[in-house]
DNA sequence: GCAGTAAGTTACTCGGAGTCAGTTAGACTC
DNA sequence: GAGTCTAACTGACTCCGAGTAACTTACTGC
């Protein structure tokens, strides 16, 4: 008998909330969990009761774990992309702007742990339409890179697109994993200095990916 | 009377093996099942059941899940590991014995999709004591590409050992992904040409590691 | 006030990880 | 060949978490 109608006389919440608030709520709560206890450790039952809320709710709004697992990623993904493109967008050539985007990706995650987590555990979404949702999440990046690849590439030269490919799968593999090794390792070295070191390894062997030495 | 001693008339495997035997059998049953259905779809009766025995002796020899997970996981690294090893060592300079490497990976990864299937999932782990022994396992191949790269050092030159583990790091990551990449596309380029492009995103940057521009 | 609907819940099923309390098959004596 | 010791092995559970069916309740527009 605290309250009758959503009309509180105390500062709570109202039980009942506007569909889109709600799922709001229930990615926050997600996101949160299973950045500290990964995939396998969080349970439907601990989100819904982070939210206060019962379980068939949350199934009504996201259909499954994976689903919601899934809609978290995508969003700090997005976060992600977003980060880095602004910063490869603001460089003044293509070469500032690879090394931009390097210390954006970097510095995102050391001030995201969470985040970062969340992505990692990316592959324990069961094979399925979630796991294809995920890669094509992931792809995004490789998109980026092949971009600034291509940009790079003097104007009218034969190009192979297998080789830009792979190239780009390479880079955004080596960054995905470093940035695994450096929250692993509880820090590494900072942003910057991986992002030089990045550079003195890739910059030069973009220039050969025109098709030089065999 | 069948039989008196372990010597039985029929060809009927014996109902009862020896401990190490039985281990194996498990190892492999499990490998396929995980290979096949991955980690999620796999249940330890399925494998049980596999073998023809029943689920607690599973859990007698390998504790857990997780613990037969790491297992196959570690055997398959294992001969990773050696056949890309003897490959790096055959090599008569390191610009070979790279190369080498790289096309010893995507071979063996071409040869045994199913092996890769599992090392793929290995995100699956639970965080906790196999999760760390799963990175124990993967770090193996972050101290050969290390060690390659130092060999390619001129002698006495200054090293910074955090650019060494950066770049090995890198490079793992890379290959990781193209052969995640690779697998997905079902294909793509051969073996030999990843190997190519991947000498010429990385020869040249190698080279400047030796600490030049800043 | 009352119908209609969106928000929310209780109380389940079902499957799979992990365990307990045993039961044999075979080896080794005497 | 009967006894006995041990390691391989099993049937029958518990427990937890994903997912669901059927129902109730607060708010909205008229």
């Amino acid at each position: 008998m605290t309250s009758t109608t959503t009309g509180d006389t105390t500062g709570n919440p109202p039980r009942r909330r506007d569909r889109a608030a709600r799922e709001r709520e229930i990615l926050d709560a997600a996101e949160q969990s299973f950045g500290e206890r990964g995939y396998q450790g969080t349970s439907m039952d601990d989100i819904a009761a982070r939210v206060g809320v019962s379980k068939p709710l949350v199934y009504q709004y996201y259909g499954s774990k994976d689903g919601l697992f899934l809609a978290c990623l995508s969003r700090l993904r997005a976060q992600l992309l977003e980060v880095v493109s602004d910063a490869v967008l603001a460089g003044p050539d293509v070469e500032r702007s690879m090394y931009a985007g390097f210390v954006a990706w970097f510095r995102f995650l050391d001030d995201h742990p969470r985040a970062w987590a969340v992505m990692v555990d990316e592959g324990m979404l069961a094979a399925g339409p979630a796991a294809e949702a995920a890669d094509q999440v992931r792809a995004d990046f490789v998109d980026l890179i092949a971009t600034m690849v291509r940009l790079n590439l003097p104007a009218a030269h034969e190009v192979d697109e297998d080789d830009i490919q792979v190239v780009a799968q390479a880079i955004s593999g080596a960054t995905e994993r470093l940035a695994i090794w450096r929250t692993r390792a509880g820090g590494g070295p900072p942003p910057e200095k991986v992002a030089r070191t990045l550079m003195r390894l890739f910059w030069h062997g973009l220039d050969t990916t025109r098709g030089g030495t065999p």
